[in-house]
DNA sequence: ATCCACCTTCCGACCGTTCGGTAGACTATG
DNA sequence: CATAGTCTACCGAACGGTCGGAAGGTGGAT
């Protein structure tokens, strides 16, 4: 996960980041040795304490950066007042899902990995994690509020679909025959009438960027 | 997890796999130390490998029995043919929940602690997983083919569905206030409107443009 | 009834290996 | 010479696992 388009090659450090989030997400991080992590690197194990002072550390690094990145992008979209909820919803989880795949490494470390924090790191991972679910349960509840959803427990109905797309994190594997915007596209919708539209039908379920 | 209906006390052995089982989840598979578990249980390291040739071996034999307990279950739900398509999966779906929350730790530890088997028993494990899923996918895929569903990809439906139980299985903290029950079959009911069964509950998502 | 052989279950001590992490020397660049 | 970055060498602790034997019970043979 480059932070900025930089041209230039990455540094060391964020070699270091990317490696260690794919390698975090396949073998777990407990299954993750430093020692591994170097050999992948192609640097000895020291060399790793230069850039972090600690396994926690970079993992924290990892997961803070995952929600640095992809929390502004929702809490924009949420907060897109000129949509009914269902829209905004629906677009939000567009975005968590595309991003989800794109940057499957680090989400999925903060979607799986991130349990294994120390209790210093992890006061601020749950704090952000909750912000960030937050904003999903929060469009959800006001859909509810406003007789959009058929749903009635807007804790278990965000749990129903913010699991969904954590499922998703674990199981997809990138295969050439959909874009990761289809599939999003397919999650979105099937959450959005998984939550039920009561009333009038509004308008078909429409196919976007084919 | 009992295996028979004895009265009796549970064995040394049962009670390794019980709390085996619970440990892993909350702790994860490569973040317990079998010291760790002999503590937890009350006996020395040395007399687990009395019940079980190796830690491995114990995760194999924790996964294997969940799958002996709910693959038949949901294959003889799943082989009602006096139902339709919806109402053979949706008790499915609902077994599935509430076998989930009833022996979560096994469960969870099937579905998240499964890929840290050795490559000898992860085959398997892999075919047992395999042979459960397939059980949802064909539904999906008969209801699909059939035209009970809105939805098209029947693999990309049976990851959002299977994954969303997943996410539960992860999420989910017992709270006296909802019954395994009535979570269930939220659950089920959420899964069946995100597949869409036209003419039984008509919804559509209003997509928007981005 | 006693003895003995056996079996089950558990334990303390220990094995080699790997773990996360550290200290300090080296090297290249400015 | 100073700094950044890497290296070799090493540390104590913890890891999964092994081994020989102790404790206690059971069932025959005497």
């Amino acid at each position: 996960m480059s932070q900025e388009g930089y041209p230039s090659e990455p540094g060391t450090g964020e070699r270091i980041r990317d490696t260690a989030a794919a390698l975090f997400r396949q073998e777990g991080f407990n299954g993750t040795s430093m020692q591994d992590l170097a050999t992948a690197v192609g640097i000895t194990k020291s060399s790793l304490y230069y850039h972090y002072a600690s396994k926690q550390a970079l993992l924290a690094d990892i997961i803070a950066s995952t929600m640095n990145l992809v929390i502004p992008l929702v809490r924009e979209t949420a907060a897109a007042t000129d949509l009914p909820v269902s829209g905004r919803l629906h677009r939000s989880l567009v975005l968590h899902v595309e991003e989800s795949i794109l940057e499957r490494d680090y989400v999925a470390c903060f979607a799986e990995e991130g349990r294994y924090l120390s209790s210093d790191f992890m006061a601020i991972h749950q704090e952000k994690k909750d912000q960030y679910e937050r904003l999903f349960r929060d469009m959800i509840e006001e859909g509810i509020d406003k007789d959009e959803f058929l749903a009635q427990d807007s804790a278990l109905a965000a749990m129903a679909i913010l699991g969904m797309c954590d499922g998703l994190i674990r199981r997809y594997r990138p295969t050439g025959d959909r874009l990761p915007n289809e599939i999003a596209t397919v999650f979105a919708d099937t959450a959005l009438r998984g939550l039920g539209q009561p009333g009038v039908d509004r308008v078909a379920v429409t196919e976007v960027a084919r």
